[in-house]
DNA sequence: GATAGTTTTAAACGAATGTTTAAAACACTC
DNA sequence: GAGTGTTTTAAACATTCGTTTAAAACTATC
């Protein structure tokens, strides 16, 4: 079977980049781990940099496609009972559950995409800032734009940099949990998971969501 | 004079290192731009890791000294008339301004230190993570007990999440910041600046301290 | 102004990286 | 089963990196 190798190759550097980050893996620890010859990862995805591509958007196809389904039944189930404090959790829940489905479906590392973000949006030029917001940017639009309608107070801009900050709560989280899990279990003797600190993010976010308007923007 | 020489280097460190991370930014690159000879980083720092050491304790260390007696001051006014949710702003906006201070006094780059957090915790392993709390734990030690008595209600492990939940709006923020307030000028042509940025993420994160625990921590 | 200690310089080193090459191995069709 | 296209392999390639070296330049002391 030939696409052994790539899925091998895709599995291995996902762990790695995960762990180690992009620069600090190469190619030659991916393709050991792999068990695959060193050139073939420049064969099936011509470069270091496509390899990266190819990880990224094996999570990120799938986690667009739910997201879509689940977000059209959120709207189809409207306007239902809640509050607009549990709607707002609930919004923010579904793509923390569409993230975990897809985690769990393909086995992927949440990590990995959180670590993609956050370098994507760490360099200036943001080369990989542009291809993810190219390449996704309309299909977290129609999540946008219903979170957007919890925030009627706010401008644009001020919804901007709100939304931002939010999302710089579970970049970072996520991209730290292991090392946050690992001080977690050594200091309080309890051992966490990731869906755990997902559950324990979301009230977190909405409330930061809701924060008052009172900065200079 | 000599210490020009080092100053040089640790500039265009910390610029480099601030824009394209520590491990992208090669010494050849730094003593270019410093004008310096490249063997000038290891007769001065010892290797490439001293000189990343070294930028950072250029920044921290001053950092702590400033947030020592700011919140000694704080400390010695209390009680005051505030409110606890104006106090516990008060106390957040004593972390920002103690960085803001230091930036400004010596003309630092807050990106480095937000993405040197950052890349501390992303680490699994985290060498870079121990160093810091290390080396600057205590001194933080003081606003962690603080801040600390402003979530009575939490257990020391719920702190220990929210308290890094925290920690993210600032550190992506503030790392992000180079990419964020360009997007902000293209999208909505008005130019913000860190200072406004700080003063609009304070509140977001005396909110997010605030938030209900209904996770499942 | 000679001397000793410090700093700077140009050059090279060894290791590691992503990539390319060309032959070998394989898979599939007729 | 010969022939064709695809995949895998081992080796080499060209760069780049952090670091080291030894001589040169500089500084300060007596």
């Amino acid at each position: 079977m030939t696409s052994s190798t790539i899925d091998r190759i895709l599995d291995a550097a996902e762990v790695e980049f995960a762990t180690h980050g992009f620069v600090e893996t190469s190619l030659r620890t991916i393709t050991t781990k792999a068990k695959v010859n060193l050139a073939a990862v420049n064969y099936h995805f011509g470069s270091k940099k496509g390899l990266i591509q190819a990880v990224t958007d094996r999570f990120l196809d799938p986690l667009t496609q739910n997201l879509k389904i689940q977000l059209s039944d959120y709207e189809s189930s409207l306007p239902n009972g809640r509050s607009d404090e549990q709607e707002l959790q609930h919004l923010l829940g579904i793509l923390a559950r569409s993230c975990q489905q897809v985690v769990q479906q393909n086995h992927h590392s949440l990590a990995i995409l959180a670590r993609l973000i956050n370098t994507a949006y760490s360099q200036s030029q943001g080369h990989l800032r542009k291809h993810l917001t190219q390449q996704y940017g309309a299909s977290f639009m129609h999540f946008m734009k219903l979170l957007r309608q919890h925030m009627p107070a706010m401008t644009n801009e001020q919804f901007f940099w709100r939304f931002h900050y939010l999302l710089g709560v579970l970049v970072f989280s996520i991209s730290s949990s292991d090392a946050l899990l690992a001080i977690c279990e050594r200091e309080y003797k309890t051992i966490r998971n990731l869906d755990q600190m997902m559950a324990d993010i979301i009230p977190v976010m909405a409330s930061a969501a809701q924060a008052p308007i009172i900065g200079e923007i």
